[in-house]
DNA sequence: TTGTAAGCGTTATCAA
DNA sequence: TTGATAACGCTTACAA
């Protein structure tokens, strides 16, 4: 602890005024190359750093961005949030952004906190993760025109607002896709109850991929919460109709995992329980199983899933977000990113 | 946006001088009640909220806490991080401080990230998650007086620095004791190579419980990697044993649903694969696996756990550090929490 | 190209 | 008990 290095303790060392060393900084083009050399040397030799606070005081920027994170429901889609948590994190940190949490019981307390945040740390913009129909939040922020990007897509208006999301139709499609050339005629889709956004989009990318494929999606899907136990529940009713799919898609990985159970029983059923042997080295379960997300968990038990660009994603939210704030305003930009297929044990 | 509201706002409102506001705030005793009173309307009317950059750039203090996080190798244990980090920002905000998030790649990319969020951003503190044998992190920041606590002992020496911990130990402990009483006379243990503070802990638990009941722990545990299939392969080589395990304490959740499977299959050896409808039911498999975590999987897949008081964890390092932030300074205080066992199907 | 002066919103000091 | 003044470290406007 040297004591604190300020501007002017630069200006100082490198024979200069205070002004000239914040011109390095924010303007180094307007000063002489050997004066500026000579300020650059004095700043690293005394290690100065701008302060932000002084900083911001004058230009009304904190170089922070806020996510809110939610507690985990389900610890295996709860790493999604969590990757991509990191990568924001990373990317901010590369651009000159620091990432700053909150917690917030419901929209309203999250609006709540949306004015404390600007009031009291001039936050200068906000991260949102999923979006829902007529959603409040993002409302909000719009009409105070604080820049704000969401990882999600605004299901109502997709020019709304600045936004990231991945294709989930075109995961979906890949793993129906993956398992039409594998031969299989009835493939059935697992996923959550119609009215998400999300949840719909990836329903929509298994049906129109049978369509295609002049294959009928009739009878072949169920809805359910999200979770192991009702993924499980559901596979085995799925396999329990008269015409069972022989091939399974999930909107998520936890789904995925139960219905690899409930594949695994249904094997054993037709095999009278024999098949142990193929069971133990890790071989192809009779009813493929293709899971979403590709959280660790998928990867650790050999589950095949759609893979999301989580760090892409995120880096893109930063992009989005710095082209706002450093650029000149720009109309609000989205972007789609492809998902992919990873290929694993259960298909 | 009705203009920016400042201090000297509130202060004409209120017909007082812009350092009354301030000491309404700050030292409300010195103020007469009705001033307060008056001043205490306006800020409300008004929504007067303090700007935390001047405010900082007096008193040098930003309300500010740092957290690293980290990627998440293992979704599984990853959700830990996740539930404490959650608890952590919830209990930070109903003290007053916002919480930052950092990444860093090694021990010298993390001191260099303190320096900067410490020079240009006045972290009050930092919570640190996981500590190891000489760990340059905390003998940097403590080096420099900068106010921290760790999730997690400091294994060199008790009283080094401020730490909240889970007793390890004694969660193993309780998951032993509940199978010794339930008849078993050999229970393995799959823990991490010795010499992580965390592991070893873990086991001691264990390994203190079966000499406390009489009973020989030679031979009845094994060493890995944390990871699924490293603790099916692992238990898999225990139960191949000449006079094998009757019951596993696993260090996690991960080691665990992997020992799960390789108890399952071993039933079934015995069993000679009739006895699969047990299994569907959910019955307990004969060889009971205790995980250690509680994580959101092991909740999902009925794994019986030991479970950590993330959140209190996280309250109490909130407390040690405002009592050495807002309170007078005190001797390093360290906390050392009980965990608890949450029986499920598999134990 | 460089230096001077002012001000951002707050709190500490000190006088009234 | 209250109020005026200075200062925190920085950047913008303007003068040299």
């Amino acid at each position: 602890m040297a004591g604190k290095v300020t501007i002017a303790t630069v200006a100082r060392h490198a024979r200069v005024s205070r002004q000239t060393v914040s011109n390095v900084l924010n303007a180094p083009h307007i000063v002489r190359p050997e004066t500026r050399q000579r300020v650059l040397e004095a700043i690293t030799t005394l290690g100065y750093r701008a302060n932000q606070a002084a900083r911001q005081m004058r230009t009304g920027r904190s170089r922070l961005i806020a996510v809110r994170i939610e507690p985990t429901r389900d610890g295996i889609n709860g790493s999604v949030l969590d990757r991509f948590l990191h990568g924001l994190t990373e990317t901010a940190e590369a651009a000159g952004y620091r990432v700053m949490i909150y917690t917030a019981g419901d929209d309203d307390g999250e609006i709540a906190t949306y004015e404390d945040l600007l009031s009291a740390y001039d936050l200068d913009a906000f991260v949102l993760t999923g979006t829902k129909h007529g959603d409040p939040r993002t409302a909000w922020l719009a009409h105070r025109a604080v820049p704000f990007v969401t990882f999600g897509r605004p299901w109502d208006d997709p020019d709304a607002h600045c936004w990231v999301d991945v294709d989930g139709a075109a995961g979906t499609e890949q793993a129906t896709a993956h398992l039409v050339r594998a031969g299989h005629r009835r493939i059935g889709f697992i996923g959550w109850p119609r009215g998400s956004g999300v949840g719909d989009d990836r329903r929509s990318g298994w049906r129109r991929t049978l369509l295609a494929s002049d294959l009928d999606p009739a009878g072949l899907d169920a809805e359910t919460d999200d979770g192991i136990t009702q993924g499980e529940r559901t596979a085995r009713e799925l396999l329990a109709r008269p015409a069972p799919p022989t091939a399974l898609v999930c909107a998520s990985d936890s789904l995925a995992l139960g219905a690899v159970q409930a594949a695994r029983d249904s094997r054993v059923d037709r095999d009278s329980g024999v098949d142990r042997a193929a069971r133990d080295s890790g071989a192809h379960p009779h009813v493929p199983v293709i899971g979403f997300d590709d959280t660790p968990v998928a990867a650790a038990v050999g589950l095949t899933s759609v893979s999301q660009p989580l760090g892409e994603a995120a880096a893109r939210c930063v992009d989005l977000l710095t082209d706002v704030l450093d650029g000149p305003q720009r109309t609000p930009r989205n972007l789609l990113l492809r998902p992919d297929l990873v290929l694993r044990h259960t298909a």
